[in-house]
Parts: C-alpha cells; structure tokens; sequence
DNA sequence: TTGAAAGCGCTAACAA
DNA sequence: TTGTTAGCGCTTTCAA
C-alpha cells in the first residue's frame, strides 16, 4: 500500500526551525519580512520536511483557489480541444490550474449536474464554451456572484466574452467563392448554440449583399458522417457548385460524399471548410479554409477571468479575425454546364 | 461589477432554520440521523437562502478534496482527447471534477512545474497519461503517497495503470497484411516514450515469428506533415508494399505523400493506420486501422485512481483490447512488380 | 521583525 | 436526536 507517513504541515516546520508558525507563513507568502536568519532556517526546514502547504487550508482563509473551471460541450473535438489548450497553457503559465467539466446536453438536469459539479468545488472562476446549446445552457445556471466569462463565435450580451468574428469570416469566405464565378454558394451547418451561429449569419449576409439568391440551409451534425450523407445526397444536384461547410471535418465528409456520387472537387464542385483543422492541409484535395486561432482565444478568455477575479474593470469583448487559407478544394467555376 | 453579495455559510443556514450548525451539517452530509422537522427547516433555509458548502473548509477537514488531476504531455491529439474524455465521463457521474495539466517537455523544469501546480492544490488523486516522454517524466515525479495511476501502451511495473495491449494488436495488424502477401511490412512510428512502445515491438515480433525480415524503423513526429514527407520519400522505394503507421494521422499523411510521389493506395502499396480516428473511416482510402476504445481506458483508469483514493488493494493492471479494422487502404499484393 | 491569538467554514467527538 | 466543544492547516490581526 502507498506509503503512510502523514505530509509535514506548518507546525512540524516552524518546530523544526526554531520558528513561530506566522513567521513560516510569512516565508510562505512573501508578504512580510523576515530576517535572513529565520528565513534560511525555515526554507531548510521545509527542503527536509518536504513540506508543501495545504491548498484547501490556504483556499479557506485566503477565499481564493487557484483554479478555474471549464465549462463546455465537448472536449475532444478540434476548435474545442484547441480552446481548451489555449486556457490550459495561460493559466499554468499563471499558477492555475484549470478543470475540465462536459455538459452533455442542454437538458435540465443535465446542465445543472454539470454546473452543480463545479460550484461544489473550491473555483476561482468558471470559463464557459458558449460553442453549443448545453454551452449556452450551462452559462444561464451560473450564479451572477462567480466570476464568469463565455467564449464565442458570435458578440452577445451578457458576461465578458472572447469571441471570434465569424461573421466576417465567413463573408470573406463566401466573397472568395462568388468571385471564383459560382452562382451561388451552399452552406451545410452544424448544430448550433442560438437560432444562428456567425458563420451562416456571416453567409447570409454575403450572399444577400451581391444579390444572390439564398439557398435553404442544410443541417449536419458534428460527425463527419453525415457530412458523407450531404455530399452524397448533393452529387446528383447540378445546380450546387460551390458548398460552404461549417466545420473542416463535415467538409471532409462531405467531399468524400461528392466524389463517391461520380462529382469532382473542386472541379465540378467547390468546397470550402472552416476551422484549419490540422488534418485539413493533407486532405485530398488539400481543403480551403479559414483558420481560428482557438488556442489564442482561450487565452484572451483566460485573461478576461483572471481580470474578473481581480476585480478589475474588463472590457466586454476582445475579438479575433480569422483568417482564409485558400488550397486546393475550391476553383474557378467551370465554363461549360 | 459582480454583485458583492457574500454566499452564505452553514451558520446562516442554522441561524435561519434555528438549529445548530453541526445539525445543518448532519443534514448536508447524510451522516447522521435528524428529526424530519428540522431537516425539512434546514433544506427550506438551505434553499433560501442559496447556500451552498464551502468546498475549501471541507477539504480541510476531511482530508479529501473530490478533485483528480490529469497530467498528460498532449490533451488535443485524438487518443490523448478521448483518453481524457473517459477519465472526465467517469469522474463527473461519481461526483469528482477533473483538472488536466499539460507537461510541454521532458525537461527537468517543466515537469517539475507542471507536477508542482497539481501538487500545489487540493487533489484527491492523479492519472498521468504515459503515451510518451513527458508523460513519463511527470510520473517519476509524483511522490509516492499521492494515489497514482498511469495509463499507458504498454505495462510496466510501478504505479497501477490501465493499459492498452498495443503489442498484440500490432502483431495482429502485421499478421493480416503479410497474410495479404507482402514479403515484409514497413513501420513508421510516433514518438516513444521508452525505448520503444506497444506498437513497434509487436510489429516486430509479428515480423521475427513469421521469420520476416524487419527492416529499419522510420521515425514520425506527432505531425500529420511529417507523415506527408515520409510517404513522398517512401513512394521511391519500390520495395515498399505495406506500411504500418503509428498512428492514423501519421496514416493519412503517409498515403497524401505515396499518391503525391505517383504510388497509388492500396493498389501499389497497402498502408494501415493505428487508432481508428474519427476521420479515419471518410479518408479516401479508407483507412485499415486499429480500433482502440481510449475513453474505456480513461474509465477504467479512473477506476483504479478512485480504487487508491478509498485505499482498497487494486489490481495493477487493467488491460483493453483493440480491434481490427479492415476498411480500403489495404490491399493483397499485386501479382506483377 | 516576531509571536500570541483569532478565525476562515466546515465536520467529528463528545455529552446530554 | 441534538447541541457544545474542538480542531483541520493555514493567514491575518494585534501587540510586543
């Protein structure tokens, strides 16, 4: 069995040192000062003793843990997992440690399990992914007195947010498409957190800026899968020759889809994706895109709780542009129909 | 700002059911046997006034913070992400947060801090993922009273860990594709964390028990990319028929480079993969894999930590099996080189 | 600069 | 069944 010395707390290093408890606290912290003497005493103390202070006991008093909780719909899926690095990476940069905590889906029980779970613990604040329905359920429960923040595709009102332009982006996105010569640019979505998520508002937008027409949205879900079904279903449509997807992996499915139903990418069809999912450079044919700095949004998103915490006054939004890569899933629309 | 009402604490509930505060913790705790109308007082106070026990006091006091910590050298990657998916799945239903901690590098100090911020806080116990070096690193470091567990390719002794049997579906894989008729099958490995992992020495069994010539490891990093140039350079070599790959990704950039280099897949050369990622069944060709059920690694890891925590006697290892995949990617040799 | 005393919010031990 | 008393390990007054 694990070995069962107890761990050396503060008494059994002030003893050792021939020092007062406060006075190993105040080593501790570093918030007052202490004669060098002392000082080296008990930092040997400490090496000897292999002493490391009680967080929950240093949590009780100060009222401050240092852990902040993640909130979010999924974790393993690319934009997700990104996110979730970029917070990971600031906050142990910063000494925090963060938790990570999947909310399901969007009904009752389940979001307050899942917000129950985190409030039940000793947090510093709470990151929420508002990428998904149970995202944005899961922000609703949170009580107003725990320092909270959202991360986004889309600007709302509400508590502090890190939110990516993807309206913009896609707009860009589709601009790109209708100067290739495309009639007109199809979307596939993904399941979305609102009744529209910024890439098919930004879509919408662009396609009813130029006058064309808007064709009907087509839903996926988050498995590739069914991005094989759309594109399978699309093949035997002429009229779709250029297809906006919501994510690079529906994208993929989607062009596997095509090509199985006799169509060529990009010559007969264009697809484009969105995200630059790492796999997304190597797919054949290598997929246009638009790349999310996800880690890079979950570390503003890091920094907008922290300034929370600290009781700092913290601009609302801090939003960041995406980016088109264009490669080789999207061409010129070919002359003869 | 954040409104400044202070959350109430367990005396405010015992003032407001008028009882004391140890019967308001018999009633949070189930421990002890309370008269129904006090318990009916303290639920109605409890509810009003929204409170909610200080995770940081009970901690304390019990000895017991129902958090575990997850240290792992990657949280994004496909095994890494479900891996860690399963720990959270498990954990959250029992009641336990989890905390992921990246450790970037096997250098000394990185590890030491990242296995210093887990230590630093109030965790119950830790899962360190030892997929590769820093994981490894993280492992020797923890120190031996703090209920560990590891998770790995391949077992070892040390800490009790859950693992996957990655030798023998290598063996398997590498049996099927000289089944298949090629004279040998080429490996392109992932970064390792030990001298070599599950996968290449299964391969290189499978190889030796079939008196097969084993010919040179190619070495991958985690990168889709380094596959892509490891295919373009292996597209060449005409002695090449089957590749095993590491990994699915390493895969899919491996097949990228054989088709840009003119080798057509599965026609000239047969390339399996190891992983079954999610886009490893809509990747033209399809790919033939090894399934392995990472997030019921992650369950039974957790098993194990928790098994520690309640300081039960656990068995050591806990072994999965993966499974075979056959998709397009493979084929029998040709008949004409 | 230092130690004594108090107290963070809770649970456990002990009487009643 | 209930309340009183301690005490978890630390930080923070407050004096000295």
């Amino acid at each position: 069995m694990s070995s069962e010395r107890k761990p050396a707390v503060i008494s059994d290093v002030a003893r050792l040192a021939g020092v007062s408890v406060p006075t190993v606290s105040r080593v501790l912290t570093g918030a007052a000062r202490v004669s060098p003497d002392k000082r080296k005493r008990v930092e040997d103390a400490i090496a000897a003793l292999q002493f490391r202070p009680n967080a929950a006991a240093r949590a009780l008093v100060s009222r401050q843990a240092r852990i902040i909780a993640i909130l979010a719909g999924n974790t393993s899926r690319y934009g997700y997992a990104e996110t979730i690095r970029g917070i990971e990476e600031s906050a142990r940069a910063d000494g925090y440690l963060v938790t990570i905590t999947v909310v399901e889906s969007a009904a009752d029980d389940v979001v307050d399990a899942a917000v129950s779970l985190v409030l039940d613990q000793a947090i510093a604040g709470i990151v929420v992914l508002k990428f998904d329905p149970p995202g944005a359920a899961a922000l609703h429960r949170i009580p107003t007195n725990v320092p909270t923040v959202s991360i986004a595709g889309i600007r709302e009102t509400g508590v502090p947010q890190a939110v990516l332009d993807e309206a913009a982006a896609a707009k860009q996105l589709v601009n790109y498409l209708l100067d290739l010569g495309h009639e007109t640019v199809h979307h596939v979505r993904v399941p979305l957190s609102r009744r529209e998520d910024g890439r098919t508002t930004g879509w919408r937008a662009a396609l009813r800026a130029r006058s064309v027409q808007v064709p009907e949205v087509i839903a996926a879900s988050w498995e590739p899968e069914s991005g094989h079904q759309i594109g399978l279903e699309l093949s035997e449509r002429d009229d779709v020759t250029a297809i906006f997807c919501g994510n690079d992996e529906i994208a993929m499915g989607v062009i596997r889809g095509l090509s199985e139903g006799g169509k060529s990418v990009p010559d007969d069809v264009s697809v484009a994706g969105f995200d630059d999912h790492p796999l997304a450079a190597i797919w054949s044919p290598a997929l246009t895109t638009v790349r999310q700095d996800f880690a890079g949004l979950g570390a503003r998103a890091y920094g907008l709780v922290t300034g929370l915490i600290a009781n700092e006054k913290v601009r609302k939004f801090s939003s960041e542009r995406p980016e088109l890569i264009v490669r080789e899933s999207t061409a010129r629309v070919r002359a003869s129909r």
